[in-house]
DNA sequence: CTATATGTAACAATAAAAGTTACATGAAAC
DNA sequence: GTTTCATGTAACTTTTATTGTTACATATAG
């Protein structure tokens, strides 16, 4: 698979809770929606329940279901969660950072880079998992600007 | 050497050129200062002569200088010029497109992600390579919002 | 012609992400 | 209580992207 599909994943799969309300999808039934593995489905989910975003319970008839409606989950809940930067994150070399024209750079970018997160947090924010799951039917979808 | 440094190891080497107006740097010499090899910094120095923003000479005395003025090179011109995104791109497995939610997960971060591509290319080109020059020496630097 | 630079292909090394296996833990159903 | 089925997690393997390296072709000044 491709690189960085966790947060893909982790939407992909509150749309599917979001589908079935009330009802309990486990890590098995979700990886065969995602077409990925069970583990992969607890490591990202877990995030998402020390967010309390969802819920996890265990034994028979147990699984995953969402915590709070879709309505009052922000992509930006989801994003913060999994604790993943949207933005790659430009790294000089360690041993170079004697250099002052590297530090310069290095800051100007880190300062930038964090203004930018900020706005698409902002961004984000604006989009609920309720218009994700609405998109899954109609085409229509919240204009950014 | 850590993800995604190409972005980095271009700026440092561009105000590396700017700091020796006039003066042909060679790979090997930028190699050092960059703490990297001489074929990356062809590689990436590569990118931006096609985007005209350096030039290159061979030969003895040969090597690299900038094509116009740092006060006329902005960070949007190297970002653009790398073919980089500094956004990741979440992408879903594609065996997976034929579920309607897979597809409109995508196709809304898609959308989203263009959208914010372009904020930040608008952010970037307000930020000259004479600035971050002029960082290096004084800690000011233009203030973005 | 020679020395020295870029240009580039091909390959190796490294690091990050995802996939997998294995097993411990907990909760419901009987 | 014990069986069953779920999550929780550690350890390991596989895969992929990026970077580093070697080798050599090409061009150019002197």
């Amino acid at each position: 698979m491709k690189r960085s599909s966790r947060l893909s994943i982790a939407l992909h799969a509150l749309v599917h809770l979001h589908a079935q309300p009330g009802k309990q999808l486990s890590s098995a039934a979700l990886a065969t929606c995602l077409m990925t593995n069970p583990v992969v489905v607890r490591r990202i989910l877990g995030e998402l329940r020390e967010a309390a975003i969802v819920d996890a319970s265990k034994g028979p008839n147990g699984g995953w279901t969402l915590s709070r409606p879709a309505t009052e989950i922000t992509l930006r809940d989801v994003y913060a969660a999994l604790g993943e930067r949207m933005l790659v994150r430009t790294e000089s070399d360690p041993g170079d950072v004697t250099c002052a024209i590297v530090r310069s750079v290095d800051r100007v970018m880190h300062d930038f880079l964090d203004d930018a997160e900020a706005l698409l947090a902002a961004r984000l924010q604006r989009v609920r998992l309720s218009d994700l799951a609405t998109d899954a039917l109609h085409a229509g979808f919240p204009r950014l600007d």
